[in-house]
DNA sequence: TGTGTAAACTACTGCTATTAGTTTTGCTCC
DNA sequence: GGAGCAAAACTAATAGCAGTAGTTTACACA
């Protein structure tokens, strides 16, 4: 039986490594047990099933995002930050395109960690957002804005979306100006 | 055994109804055949599988979407015509929140009916962009842009991303607002 | 009325997650 | 160093899924 060493932590690690290199949908218990030479029913030791998985891989990944953002973020502000973290964005949902998706489901209500991480990436656009003054529901609506966009535009492009052949660095540049655009005329 | 009078249209008109009730994940052929109280092997008198019924719903959604689009912009132009899409296109996510994910599927690049009725919708937003004298490669950047937003915030809206009780439809409306503030600005 | 086709069926395979119960491993404590 | 114990692996099984092969039946049409 040669007690394999697994633990939560590597359980987690094999199942990220399977989506970002063959998609979410290859993530299957069978296929992480397999990886780690185990018996699937030996995961159970270590997480409480598919579901719990599938948390743990999102908070993994939500909380690497917020990270990322907020170092985006580091040193800038206003327009230069936006900029920034737009791009970390865009570029963190395509170096994760197999877990990306999992820091987009509704964190369960009563799953406190899972809503902390999740406020805490938020947080980084809120406190640039103070930058311009822009306070209150206000900031409230113009971060779901960016938001929106940011993750529109790299869902669009990972799901292929964008079928002509134009180059999308250039058009994510394009709406990242017409948001600041945006942006400069409702604070003028 | 008394024939059930099966067609591809009701089979995948089954479908779309678990889809929009249950979700998108209630969609398996088993669910399908016992709603049309049939075994699951008949479906495939009609239709080539999971895969094909998906393409077929993807297929039947896309051809919504745009002609709702479409609807939405008669006898209006720029930001009238701007507003009035995005409110549908809003609109029709909601309702359509079982299928709605279908229609961002990347087409098959050999699928020309697919990739035609996807085109045919973008091409809505291309029309009302030309009435502010944008085009070409613009217009394309400009749709993304649009697009990306609009996917975005349904897409973030329907999967309860939100998580801060402040009422959606206003910041739909600030984004579009951004949006038009920040295309007012580029064409200027 | 007879016949052929299309549409239903049964039976089966192989995949998935999950549970129950069993064996083995390796650490801790005497 | 050996005894005991908990954790971690295992085997065996169930139930649900998609899909295939081969069979039967219903129905339209000659």
């Amino acid at each position: 039986m040669a007690r394999a060493g697994l633990s939560k932590d590597l359980v987690v690690d094999a199942a990220i490594r399977i989506a970002n290199r063959d998609g979410t949908g290859a993530v299957t218990l069978a296929r992480v047990a397999s990886d780690l030479e185990v018996r699937t029913p030996s995961l159970y030791n270590h997480i409480g099933g598919l579901g719990d998985l599938r948390r743990e891989i999102a908070l993994r990944t939500i909380h690497e995002l917020g990270d990322v953002l907020a170092h985006a973020a580091v040193g800038l502000a206003r327009d230069d930050a936006l900029r920034s973290i737009a791009g970390a964005y865009r570029q963190f949902a395509f170096d994760h395109r197999g877990t990306y998706g999992a820091t987009l489901a509704a964190p369960d209500p009563a799953d406190s960690e899972h809503l902390a991480a999740a406020s805490k990436a938020i947080e980084v656009i809120v406190t640039v957002l103070a930058g311009y003054g822009i306070s209150g529901d206000e900031a409230i609506h113009a971060t779901r804005s960016l938001r929106s966009a940011m993750h529109g535009f790299s869902s669009l492009e990972l799901d292929g979306g964008f079928g002509i052949d134009l180059d999308p660095d250039q058009s994510h540049e394009w709406m990242i100006e017409l948001l600041l655009g945006g942006i400069s005329r409702l604070t003028a």
